[in-house]
DNA sequence: TATTATTGAGACTCTTTTATCTTAAAATAC
DNA sequence: GTATTTTAAGATAAAAGAGTCTCAATAATA
């Protein structure tokens, strides 16, 4: 898998806050029901987040998490860079370690070219523009529910 | 990471065979100790190379395996598909079960030019071509050793 | 102040991947 | 035919990833 489970988790979140951004906090418990994600595995993947300032959290009633910035100034790059690492754009695909110009793979040049359009693809993405389209087009976030079942009530 | 461990060592195997191709059968352990992978781990590997057709295999002395096509008919893709499955040019982005137009997600377009960008590069990628680059520009297939420490001897 | 709702943190378990070890089967060479 | 070299197959072990559970800390509210 290109990226972890939980990077994907911690996808579908953030995209759910984008998608509810007027300030409040969400609990986790909401989500991870919405999403179809255990609520102690999310509560993890979310409290990464927040250490790196995607996310704040506030406890007790009414408390939970929001994003901090704008979802216009949050590419998904954000989100797999504090979850997964740098790892997927920067590692040899043949595994070797210390990939760099000086000491290349066979496969380098070729493996740089498809990593950059993975890393732009990534970098060029808003959570705002993804939510737009998800409630435009009602495309789901989880196996059958569409935009619409997971934001009404 | 993009490619399993199994998957990369599959790569790097099947290289090697590539650029001593002269229809002889190589020792699993010649292999195993030049690219400096363990034997047994190395072993099962190509076992299912073995199985999917791309490689064959003699048992007994002056045995190894050998690949049953010219490394300029072997593309990338083929030892991808062999070890990994089709999981990485298929699946959905957000991990979502069943992706496909009908049903898609937010990123479903987006993923789906990434996931065309990896398929064409792996596809239009075969041993031979790598093996060309690696001899004349001496490029690692370990983390030290170029080509040419590789194969003298 | 007591109760409840919530996140935080850590221990723990389960599953998959990665790696090792052992034995069997096949082919050769003596 | 016996010993040797090699792949085949399967059991086992170690490490990493995914998921669960328990309890503590914080904040609101009754
Ligand atoms: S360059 Fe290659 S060895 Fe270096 S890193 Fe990239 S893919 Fe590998
Ligand atoms: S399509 Fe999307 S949901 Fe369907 S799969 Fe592709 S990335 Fe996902």
């Amino acid at each position: 898998m290109l990226l972890s489970k939980s990077c994907v988790y911690g996808l579908r979140a953030s995209l759910y806050l984008a998608a509810r951004n007027q300030g409040e906090f969400i609990p986790i418990r909401t989500m991870s029901d919405k999403l179809e994600i255990s609520f102690h595995f999310l509560t993890k993947i979310l409290q990464q987040l927040t250490a790196e300032g995607i996310l704040e959290s506030f406890k007790g009633p009414n408390g939970g998490v929001r994003l901090t910035r704008e979802g216009t100034e949050i590419q998904l790059i954000d989100i797999v860079l504090a979850i997964d690492g740098p790892q997927l754009l920067t590692e040899c695909a043949l595994g070797l370690p210390g990939c760099g110009v000086k000491n290349p793979c066979p496969l380098h040049d070729k493996w740089a070219e498809t990593r950059d359009a993975i890393h732009e693809m990534l970098e060029k993405t808003t959570l705002t523009e993804l939510v737009h389209k998800g409630k435009l087009e009602n495309l789901r976030l989880t196996t059958e529910g569409g935009f619409d079942i997971l934001f009404d009530n």
